[in-house]
RNA sequence: GCCCCCUUAGCUCAGCGGGAUAGAGCAGCCGCCUUCUAAGCGGCCGGUCGCAGGUUCGAGUCCUGCAGGGGGCGCCA
């Protein structure tokens, strides 16, 4: 929160205690609901009311008494409106070079850490993005990809340490099924076409085939159990295939400036044993059981309760290792959240990747001495962003934890729950699906081709830009900003009904709207000469757009914070655009800077432009927009 | 059957631990470019906050029930 805002949280803290209402109400302070009342109230008589049997008017005035002695920085007075709330009128001529200093002095390289301190000491690891190797990326993996990278980005302004791992499907049904059409079927990749958006293609027409070949089918099912015995020529095809999807999937990511620490493969956590070394762990401490009789009959499963032997046919009970004696998704992803802990006592052997300009490593069967793996898991918390409808097996994740007696590391064990992207019925009916009366969501379908590529989208969100942008890395930086914004806008627990008209706004709400309003007032700092030196104290009255903006500015360290704590980028997107709003608002509203012949109404103008710059362009950074200097 | 999410303006959504007159964008209508970027700004129009109870001085917000919509409960991943 704003240095402003802690303060005055204590002093209403503390008056409240001396007037015997201390701890019985929540000290609330919040911003006035006009600027008549004040700048900043509190309703906290309202409550007091009732423990201290006393009318809240009363209340509200012996706190204005006691908030007045306080001498809070910043604060000119205290006022008391009905029906009881207690305002502090700021003293603008020092609260607002104040603002502006600590915006100004904003740093890349020095967190903001929160007033509450750190959410957790020590390593954050975050997984996301997570995308089967037998396709292109589509608007669904983007918006756990955007939400992952900004959570990530987020909490690192924030001063945490983060580690942010990709974990790659690269084993399993789908991969077999690209396998199969690749060798099969005979198709060959377009002209200049990725090779991830070619394999989608070949998942299409080899789940098309399917329907009229059994012969087919049963090929998968062969593949399938040569990918699962690897060391032999199948499972090797799968692996080199897995690995170029990989590499078309990342540079699809790269485009919207989304990066990651490491690469974990799946097949390396069956390769270096590390279910086996869980499955044992999960033995010893009787967190699963061999199914004797009933539908899961010689699977090994975790019963809903510990030590349950008769839970264990129960269906509720979740199986880990199949009859085949094949681990299931759940149970390597268990191994997995072991190892994120630091807790498997197995490491990875690690890889450089080399990917454009990141240094990214990648797990390997077989690694180089040089890379220090202790970067590398070990973490406090562990964040999974997952889409809900996977709740219940992170649910099961996290049980294993607990049942191994990790209950600490079972609480820091976070999915990061999101809602699907799904198709509205315009966007559905554009991509000539039958749409029905009434019916408002349409599910996408990677094996029916009914998709949205996150390639595609900014293809055409880059070309929509290019004529009007000053040039083509600006329409990029444009195009990419305002998909983000879109899928990073609304709250985890909205479907978003994708829609292409609104996908691609540019005007209103949007991602072009915020890097527009910086982009101008770069424009302004450019024109208007100045710059660092003395505070520019704020001339005697401030105009309502300029008390606006430096209320927006002051709430940035709150937002982020917040954003930090919920893990919502939502939250900092939304306070982005009211600072762009601000900005826009006061660069309408005011006069033109550069014609401003006032010495000092200039000056502190254009440090406030500076300072309203500065905070936008931090907040762009951290929800991975670019903040440009031009559109 | 059990569990999770959603329901606020014509549409898409904000409204955080209950607090002063429910906000924004889009769409529609009307204005504003000899002015630092009009991708902007202003105005108008538009809401029994799904329904019914309850708690409270005070409920869009908390509790219970109901309704409608979506999703999950696999030896798939």
């Amino acid at each position: 929160m704003s240095q402003v805002e802690a303060a005055l949280r204590r002093a209403v803290g503390s008056a409240l205690d001396r007037i015997g209402a201390g701890g019985a109400v929540e000290v609330v302070v919040e911003p006035s609901a006009r600027p008549e009342f004040g700048d900043w109230s509190t309703p906290a008589p309202l409550g007091a009311a009732r423990v201290l049997r006393r009318s809240p008017m009363a209340i509200a005035e012996d706190l204005r008494t006691l908030l007045d002695e306080a001498r809070v920085q910043h604060v000119a007075g205290w006022s008391v409106t009905a029906p009881g709330y207690v305002n502090a009128r700021l003293d603008h001529a020092s609260w607002a070079p104040a603002v502006i200093d600590t915006a100004l002095a904003l740093d890349p390289s020095r967190p903001l850490i929160p007033d509450g301190g750190l959410t957790v000491a020590g390593r954050t690891l975050i997984e996301h993005t997570n995308i089967n190797t037998n396709k292109a990326a589509h608007v669904g993996h983007l918006r756990n990809a955007c939400l992952g990278d900004t959570v990530a980005r987020i909490l690192r302004r924030t001063g945490h340490e983060v580690e942010v791992n990709n974990y790659i499907d690269d084993t399993g049904v789908q991969v077999a099924d690209v396998v199969v059409g690749l060798q099969h079927l005979g198709l060959t990749p377009r002209e200049n076409e990725p090779f991830d958006q070619f394999c989608s293609r070949v998942y299409v027409e080899v789940s098309r085939r399917y329907e009229s070949d059994p012969a087919l089918v049963e090929l998968r099912a062969g593949v399938l159990h040569d990918i699962e015995a690897r060391d032999n020529d199948t499972a090797r095809f799968a692996k080199e295939m897995a690995g170029r999807v990989v590499r078309a999937q990342l540079a699809t990511m790269r485009r919207f400036d989304i990066g990651y620490d490491l690469l974990t493969w799946e097949s390396d956590i069956l390769e270096l044993g590390f279910w086996e070394r869980a499955f044992q762990l999960l033995r010893g401490a009787g967190a699963v059981v061999l199914a004797q009789d009933g539908r899961n009959a010689g699977c090994w499963v975790m019963p809903e309760t510990s030590g349950n032997e008769a839970a264990a046919e129960e269906e509720d009970a979740k199986v880990l290792v199949k009859s085949d004696g094949v681990a299931t998704y759940t149970a390597k992803d268990i191994a997995y959240q072991l190892w994120k802990f630091g807790l498997l006592g197995l490491d990875f052997k690690y890889r450089r990747w080399d990917e454009g300009d990141r240094p990214v490593t990648t797990t390997a069967a077989g690694g180089e001495e040089d890379i220090d793996g202790s970067r590398f898991g070990r973490a406090q918390r562990v964040v999974n962003v997952i889409d809900a409808r996977q709740a219940s097996l992170q649910r099961v994740v996290q049980q294993a934890l607990a049942r191994l007696g990790y209950t600490e590391q079972a609480e820091r064990s976070v999915h990061l729950a999101y809602e699907v992207v799904a198709l509205s019925a315009t966007a559905a009916s554009q991509l000539g699906m039958e749409v029905d009366e009434g019916r408002t969501l349409y599910a996408f379908s990677g094996r029916r081709g009914i998709e949205v590529r996150a390639d595609d989208l900014l293809d055409v969100a880059v070309a929509q830009l290019r004529d009007k942008a000053r040039d083509e890395r600006a329409a990029r930086a444009l195009a990419a900003g305002a998909i983000r914004y879109y899928l990073q806008k609304f709250s985890l627990t909205q479907i978003i009904a994708f829609d292409f008209r609104e996908a691609l706004r540019v005007t209103g709400d949007t991602g072009v709207y915020l890097q527009y309003a910086h982009a101008r007032a770069a424009g302004i700092l450019r024109k208007v000469p100045g710059g660092a030196g003395t505070p520019a104290p704020p001339p005697a009255r401030l105009v309502p757009q300029e008390r606006a903006l430096l209320f927006r500015i002051d709430g940035y360290r709150s937002a982020l914070a917040e954003a930090g704590a919920g893990l919502s980028p939502a939250v900092l997107a939304a306070y982005a655009f009211d600072l762009a709003s601000a900005l826009s608002d006061f660069y309408e509203h005011t006069p033109v800077i550069v014609r401003e012949t006032d010495p000092a109404v200039r000056r502190f103008r254009r440090a406030l432009v500076a300072a309203a710059k500065s905070t936008l362009g931090d907040a762009l950074t951290a929800l991975g927009m670019e903040a440009p200097e031009h559109v």
